[in-house]
DNA sequence: GTTCCGCATGAATCGATAG
DNA sequence: ACTATCGATTCATGCGGAA
């Protein structure tokens, strides 16, 4: 269990063949895109990106436990004027590679990239694909339920002043007959959409996504102690959120420079525990190596 | 032209070889998702979706104009615990027809049904998925800009000293900004996301979509005096959006009691205008049978 | 303490221009 | 012709210092 609360260096190819079959719960991770982290990763190109995935969810498949789950967010980028298919290739490759796709969960950033374009408006929402091994997999749904006092302000205040103003019309009817369903009960499950900020505000680390989105999913399909992967950990958002509800996380990264954030922001929530780095710049092969 | 401002009863696969190559603006519909509307068009399994669609989307695109957009509204069904592959090999068949995968535009559906499933949250979105059929086509994007939101007020109101100038990103993004340029601004562009409720009134028609669907894309896609074209469609909703909206509009329709439907909404609309219903039963092979 | 308000930042994309 | 680089465009958030 020495992998437990580490980041790994190196590429998770690699690294994850040193972990044991059937060991992690939840797998929750926001691969580079493709050409989007160039520096890193070398820039996968959108054509061979696939190519690329494919190995390393074989080792995801193989250490994630039968009642586990896989949360890949993704979004394809614009080549040429046109979507690329790389995401929905990769779908049905995971699926020829034996996993199931069970659901995909909608997440609309709020912040996203300003900019115009003739063609095409502010892409506003990425994807979270999940996956299982198994049709029977640990959900505890009652973990994220919402205050149904606070739904109707939560609903409210998360679409903002500006999407309310945009469809007024249709906030009265529609909603109000739904608010009608839920008298009397204390507490609503969600839906497949979250509404979340990007995080890009003035500090030394800027993660890709807040630590809501992992944390969304880490309480949806873990109980406390239970193991979280992120096999391209990038900045630690997710191993902060495992922390902070009390789960283990695994994080393999190959940027020196994120893994030296990483280890910082895990630093301040970890004080008195075991260093949480390995060493960098080793390979694993086996577990004795970590 | 004698098909404007119709209902066509009939098949869309066979009733749109009577229309002229290049004559449609923007072909806006939600077809029957796979096994959901099994009265109509005999319950298209899922398994043989993507086959049954093809041969209509080739009509599709012999009678959108170069210029022109295809609107499909679209979400996949669970099947056996997983969701359904044939929207995304759809989208993959459909670029081998020859159509670009321009966007993927994403319906939030703020009040959809209630129900509870042990492994999934009810389903609060659908795809709207934009293909073209070449890369430059018509969009007008000020016919559809919101109002700016709250932080502008708040924000412009004092403008400091970087705000008067272009201010370059520090971290080489390549993006910078200059706030002055939106001084006096009351108006912003949308995003692709789409904030709409389900219409929750008692029709027949069981994939309903409201009006303000079809309206948005209209506005963004077409001028007035433009053709609309629903080939499945169903109650009449997207006729009434292009009414409303100065558009002509084709629609075709299976169903007699759809097509009743679709009539009687659309004759509170066009009174005093010719009928716009074609003869049931009809067998169209010629423009002239309309 | 609480509220106010300035401000840097972000998985972007297109078209033109240069090699 | 085909690829690489560069400038232009633009929205919403929450930190952090000030009031």
């Amino acid at each position: 269990m020495d992998y437990l609360n580490k980041i790994l260096p190196g590429d998770c190819g690699e690294v994850l063949k040193a972990l044991p079959d059937d060991s992690i719960d939840l797998i929750f991770t926001s691969p580079p895109y493709a050409d989007q982290r160039k520096n890193t990763y070398g820039g996968i190109s959108p054509d061979s990106y696939v190519t690329w995935f494919l190995p390393r969810a074989e080792q995801f498949r193989r250490i994630l436990k039968p009642t586990g789950t896989f949360i890949l967010n993704i979004k394809e980028r614009v080549v040429d004027g046109e979507r690329h298919t790389y995401v929905i290739e990769l779908i049905l490759e995971l699926r020829r590679q034996g996993w199931l796709w069970t659901e995909e969960f909608m997440w609309h950033k709020k912040n996203s990239h300003p900019g115009k374009w003739p063609n095409r408006f502010r892409d506003n929402w990425e994807r979270l694909i999940q996956f299982n091994k198994s049709k029977v997999f640990n959900m505890y749904q009652e973990a994220v339920m919402v205050p149904v006092g606070d739904w109707a302000r939560d609903r409210l205040a998360k679409l903002s002043q500006t999407d309310l103003v945009r469809d007024e019309s249709r906030v009265g009817s529609g909603f109000g007959k739904n608010v009608s369903n839920w008298v009397g009960r204390d507490m609503v499950y969600p839906n497949n959409v979250l509404h979340m900020a990007t995080e890009c505000y003035n500090r030394n680390h800027s993660a890709a996504f807040p630590v809501d989105l992992p944390s969304w999913f880490i309480k949806l399909f873990t109980l406390p102690g239970d193991v979280v992967l992120d096999p391209f950990i990038g900045s630690g958002t997710t191993a902060v959120a495992a922390l902070q509800l009390s789960r283990s996380f695994v994080g393999v990264e190959l940027s020196p420079e994120n893994i030296a954030t990483a280890v910082a922001r895990v630093s301040e929530i970890q004080i008195g525990l075991p260093l949480m780095i390995a060493d960098e710049g080793v390979e694993y092969q086996t577990l004795a190596d970590i």
